[in-house]
DNA sequence: CCGTAAATGTCGTCG
DNA sequence: CGACGACGTTTACGG
C-alpha cells in the first residue's frame, strides 16, 4: 500500500460527475488498484475514490503529478497531486477479514430454532422458501392450517412490511398454502412499520436476539 | 491525523459483534475522534471503523497498545496493537469538499422544466409535494383533468414503485387532485421493477440525462 | 431529534 | 454475470 499526505485536485467521472477543490488530504493506493481520497474527518466514507479492480497510470509535468485511475466500466478517477509532503509505502499481506455475530442470518436460525417466540403451533416449512420474486425468510404450517410467512429485519421499517406483501400475495395464489398469514419479526420495529403491518393484518413481533440465543444455547439452559 | 502501520487486532461491540484477527494494517485516526481500520485490498470501507462523534482512550502495557474507541450509542471498538511499523501524525486542515453533478436531485430540476420529456400536456403543481408520508418528487396537473405524481430515481428498482404506490394511494384520497397517475422516470429501469409499475398501471419512462441537460442549456439550442 | 429517501451506495448470495 | 436483499448501511434533508 502506498500512502500519499499531499495537496491534491481530483475529479471524477462515471456515474456522475465530481470534482475536488484543492486541499490537502491523504490519498491511499491499495495493492488491487483501488484508490481513497481522505479528509481529516468525515466518517469512513472517502471523499473521492475508484473501487477495485481497476488500473492505475502515473504522469508528470513540470509541477504536477497526475494519477489516472480507470475501472472496467470507463468511469475515471483524475488526481492531480501539486505538492507531496509524504509519501510513504508498506507491504501489509492478505486479511483474514472481519468475523461477524449477530446478523440476519443468526436471527433467522435462532427464530426457526425457536418458532415459539413467534407464535404458538407453528411447523417449519423451511428457511429461504423460493418463490419467484425471492426467498420468503421463513415458511411455516400454521396449527388451524393454512401457512405463516415470516419476514425477518434487525430493525423493521417499511420497507420490510412491503416486502412481506408482496410474498403474501403471491403465497396465497398457492391453493396448497392459502390461506397465508404474515408475521413481521425484528429487534425493533418502528411505529410506522407497525402502523402499515397492522393495516394490513400482519402480526408483529419484537424478539430478544440476546434471550433467544440464551434459549438456543443448551449450557444456559435451565432445565 | 494519525496513521499507524500495525499488526492488530479489534473487537467491535455495537449493533453487533466482531472480530478482528491479528494481521498488518493501516489504522487512521481522524481530528474528530473516528478511526478507520484498513487492509490492503477492498473497496473504500474499512475492514472495522468507528463514527464521530466519538472519543478515544489509549493505554500501553508490557507489549501492546490498546485503543479504546466508544461513541454516544455506547458502542466500543478495542484494537489491540502488538507491533507498530510505522506511526505518522500530519496537519490536514478543513476541507471544502466534494462538488457533485447529476445526482437525482439535478434530473429532477431538469425534468420539472421539461415535462414534456415525460408525456403530453402537463402542469407543473410543485416539486417535492408534502405529503403525511414523505414528498411526492413531482406534482403535475394531467391535461384531461385529474393529476400525475411523478417519482424520479437515477436507477429504477422495485423500492421506487411501492415508494410511488404508496404516494398514489394516500394522493387520490384528495378529491381535489384526484384521479391521480403515476410516471415513474429513471435513467434505467430494472425488468421487475418495470413489471410492478405496469401491473399497479404506472407509467415507466427512461430519460437520458445528457439530452435533458442539452435541452436545459439555452446555449445548446438550435432554436 | 425523528422520519424519509438517496447513494459513484457496497457487499454477499444465489440463480 | 445479473438480480436481489442486507448493511454496524452512511449521508443528507426537512419538520
Amino acid at each position: 500500500m502506498r500512502i500519499l499526505i499531499c495537496d491534491c485536485t481530483a475529479v471524477y467521472q462515471g456515474r456522475l460527475a465530481a470534482e475536488l477543490p484543492r486541499a490537502t488530504r491523504v490519498i491511499m493506493f491499495k495493492a488491487d488498484g483501488s484508490v481513497l481520497i481522505h479528509s481529516d474527518g468525515g466518517s469512513y466514507k472517502p471523499l473521492n475514490w475508484m473501487s477495485p479492480p481497476c488500473s492505475v497510470s502515473v504522469s508528470t509535468s513540470g509541477e504536477s503529478t497526475e494519477f489516472k485511475v480507470v475501472n472496467k466500466a470507463g468511469e475515471i478517477l483524475t488526481i492531480t497531486v501539486h505538492v507531496i509532503h509524504a509519501d510513504y509505502e508498506h507491504q501489509l499481506g492478505l486479511d483474514p477479514g472481519l468475523i461477524k455475530d449477530g446478523v440476519e442470518s443468526h436471527l433467522q436460525k435462532l427464530l426457526a430454532e425457536n418458532l415459539d417466540a413467534l407464535a404458538q403451533g407453528l411447523t417449519l416449512i423451511r428457511r429461504e422458501y423460493p418463490t419467484a420474486i425471492g426467498p420468503v425468510d421463513i415458511l411455516c404450517k400454521a396449527a388451524g392450517g393454512g401457512s405463516v410467512a415470516i419476514e425477518i429485519k434487525r430493525r423493521g421499517e417499511i420497507d420490510g412490511v412491503e416486502q412481506l406483501t408482496r410474498y403474501l400475495e403471491l403465497l396465497n395464489r398457492d391453493p396448497l398454502l392459502a390461506p397465508v398469514t404474515g408475521i413481521y419479526a425484528a429487534q425493533e420495529i418502528k411505529p410506522q412499520a407497525k402502523t402499515l403491518a397492522q393495516d394490513r393484518g400482519i402480526t408483529c413481533v419484537s424478539v430478544d436476539y440476546e434471550l433467544l440465543k440464551g434459549l438456543d444455547d443448551p449450557s444456559l439452559r435451565l432445565f
